[in-house]
DNA sequence: AGAGTGCTACGACTGTTGTAGTAGGTTTTC
DNA sequence: GAAAACCTACTACAACAGTCGTAGCACTCT
């Protein structure tokens, strides 16, 4: 196996695993569910079907306990998140985070909470600087 | 048309549109030595194929000038960018960019110039806030 | 003017994605 | 115990993505 798994999932069977993550354990039907609450229309061996290839492709996992099978992923959102930024981050940005937390930052979409987090995270890396340059 | 044109381009297009974004104006040949030079082998005749692709979906534009068409890119790297990062702020972090940066911020790979900036942001937004909060 | 070289148009072919129907088994319900 | 409801396996199929080959036209060099 590749020591990084990337995780390069269609759009359409994200969307199926995404409610998966709000309710697993989940069987077909649950996440057929979930996704009518979200609006989004699928027949239900549609999902079944997203379901199975998310299976293949070793995204999820299923056990048979009743009646019908019970599906929970196997990767978590995190991880898919992190590969996908980092992907956006590949293209576009060479790779460097910097240049794209700036671009958000300008925008200035934050709560207070979170300017305070982010006042903290900087002296950090502003300290850590300091002892390296000193070191 | 649609007031928000969405971006999406598929992965072995998107790499034929980048090539297209640091060499452009380009002929076929001068992306297809780009893409070679960046390690990437494709023939001659599949560069023309997404080109002509990423016109016919209006993504670039060309120019019958000499003996070859000379393509040019119409949607700017910024937008494409700024949307591919978007549909990861959706689907991943519910459109709030804090905890994306935040989790970015973590990491710290950043230089010391970048460093500088952010704080300067920072003080920024929390000049603003208090403002706000002030009036 | 013939040989090579380069260009585009068009077609083609395989695999993947998006979406769902049907058939046939199991479970629940009157 | 027959009918209704559910479940999975399998099949299907159009559109799109990834990749390229061939044919034919234009230009270039000798």
């Amino acid at each position: 196996m590749p020591p990084y798994e990337t995780t390069d999932i269609p759009a359409a069977e994200l969307e199926v695993l995404q409610a998966l993550w709000d309710k697993s354990p989940a069987t077909v039907r649950d996440v057929l569910n979930e996704l009518h609450n979200l609006g989004r229309q699928l027949a239900y061996t549609t999902v079944l079907t997203f379901l199975t290839r998310l299976e293949q492709k070793g995204f999820v996992k299923s056990d048979k306990s009743g009646i019908a099978y019970v599906y929970s992923p196997k990767v978590s959102r995190d991880k898919v998140s992190r590969s996908r930024l980092e992907e956006v981050l590949e293209s576009f940005y060479d790779g460097a985070p910097g240049p794209l937390v700036l671009q958000l930052m300008r925008e200035g979409k934050f709560t207070k909470t979170e300017i305070g987090e982010l006042q903290q995270l900087i002296d950090d890396l502003d300290a850590k600087n300091k002892r390296r340059k000193r070191s």
